[in-house]
DNA sequence: ACTACGTTGACGACGCGTCACCGTAC
DNA sequence: CGTACGGTGACGCGTCGTCAACGTAG
């Protein structure tokens, strides 16, 4: 018979390893037909094409054994079935990495914008445009109420693809301006900033004011420390608090060893006393 | 320090199990604090937050390894390196996926299509309507001209995405008029028919014509024998050949244990003798 | 005799899963 | 006192990769 091939060659042809082709032998998937004196391993077109079918399946998400097993009874039945089970399935595969991507784009963008800026200890009142931000108030009733509405924004996210990613990684939080000075601070709710314009009831914008800002640098159980500065500050300069505090990370654990190189942008509105 | 986590809620809340908190504390890649008497871990959320981080460069296909390397020293320049790396690898594998789900597809296509035809080894005339195969003429001078052109085959259509997956798994041959008798036939090309309307150079279009049609079962290298039934046929009728003969595969690896049960149309344009 | 190619066998790597058995917090 | 939760250690799994030591075809 026609087509004699020997391992090296087959494993050329398919791009994959002779071990891989000796492996196969051993499990019983692909059993090439032996030289005489029982040495050499001989693969007819059949095996090739079978060794062709067994790697797609394999690409396809398939394990070794479930090949096997659809190998030992072809049909065109279960063939099928087969195909279709393993196109939804890889589907699925495909959507998790398009969500991956996402992610990954969004940090890119995040980080190549926050790189270059020098972070100063310095106060400043900034006016900040308007912006939309999506936002999960914290249920304090809940028993985790932190994680649960951390957890509750990424599902809503799921539901809002062209958002995913915006904040898996990153978040940021509203605390109550009367309890920053505190070491335990009120957490209100847990945003991100977004650009995309989806009426929605978690959506929420921010009006163009007046901002004091400030750069806090260590962890975020101690911020209260920097609050103080900027509440001494305010103070000063005859201002006053008109609406909750926001903290934007700028350097969390992608960047920073440890919570201790953290920092983090505080944003207060402020208006001038009267 | 707030945020003694124990390990089952961490689990919980990240959708991983305790066994996979365990081996990253034993391989060092995530380290908890332990509780004085040395038996309970603690997380905290500085912990939680290098967690979440873990698992978002997991999901994006790095090894665990190169994790704690990136750990060990985050910084912008690395992560933003890293990032786009990991985002390249993952588009890459994304069009890998999209392939197999176009070869997948098309297979499905075919076997559904072929599922429900009765395998007659009658010999009938049918007229063919007009038909365009992508198309790569075998090289005799090479020295595994077959397997040579079947590698062009997938080559070329890497370019035409669009017909990515139209011949993956399923080939046809044209052979040579003359040697379709000898058990060594001349292959002169392997294509597929396509849809797609490319102007290619691989592209030809097959005229409306009479074929004389005949399922030939059993192995490709057997075929001389169906070939023989026809041009019996032909001589009865009166029918001449009017150019190569085509071999289409209708049940092959993908739905028959062995070669013995191929089954395979073969047509060969005829017309009248006059 | 050289080299490219073939063989077997043993062991290792990765990322956990599983099991047995035992201690602890509430 | 139960039971849900915590601990350690040993072994297993799938899919090969790697290495050593050795035979063979041309």
């Amino acid at each position: 018979m026609k087509g004699k091939i020997r391992i090296g060659h087959v494993a050329k042809y398919f791009g994959i390893s002779k071990q891989t082709l000796i492996y196969y032998d051993q499990i019983d998937l692909l059993k090439p037909s032996y030289s005489e004196d029982n040495l050499y391993r001989y693969y007819t077109y059949d095996d090739t094409d079978k060794l062709e079918l067994i790697l797609m399946l394999k690409d396809s998400g398939l394990d070794l054994k479930s090949i096997k097993g659809y190998l030992s009874s072809p049909s065109h039945a279960s063939g099928l079935q087969l195909l279709n089970q393993q196109k939804e399935e890889l589907k699925i595969k495909l959507h998790q990495i398009e969500k991956t991507i996402k992610v990954l784009d969004n940090r890119i963008d995040y980080m190549s914008y926050y790189q270059e800026i020098e972070h100063y200890e310095d106060i400043q009142i900034i006016k900040k445009p308007m912006r939309t931000m999506f936002k999960v108030d914290i249920d304090h009733t809940q028993r985790e109420p932190y994680d649960a509405a951390m957890l509750q924004l990424k599902i809503l996210l799921d539901d809002h693809p062209s958002l995913y990613g915006a904040v898996y990684s990153k978040f940021c939080v509203i605390k109550s301006i009367e309890s920053v000075l505190f070491e335990e601070a009120h957490y209100l709710s847990v945003f991100d900033f977004v650009t995309e314009e989806i009426s929605d009831e978690h959506m929420t914008v921010l009006p163009s004011q007046n901002y004091i800002c400030c750069h806090h640098h260590g962890p975020f159980y101690t911020s209260y420390i920097t609050y103080k500065k900027m509440f001494e500050y305010m103070k000063k300069h005859d201002l006053e608090p008109d609406g909750n505090a926001i903290e934007v990370p700028l350097v969390d654990v992608w960047a920073a060893k440890s919570e201790l190189d953290y920092i983090t942008e505080i944003q207060i509105p402020v208006k001038q006393k009267r």
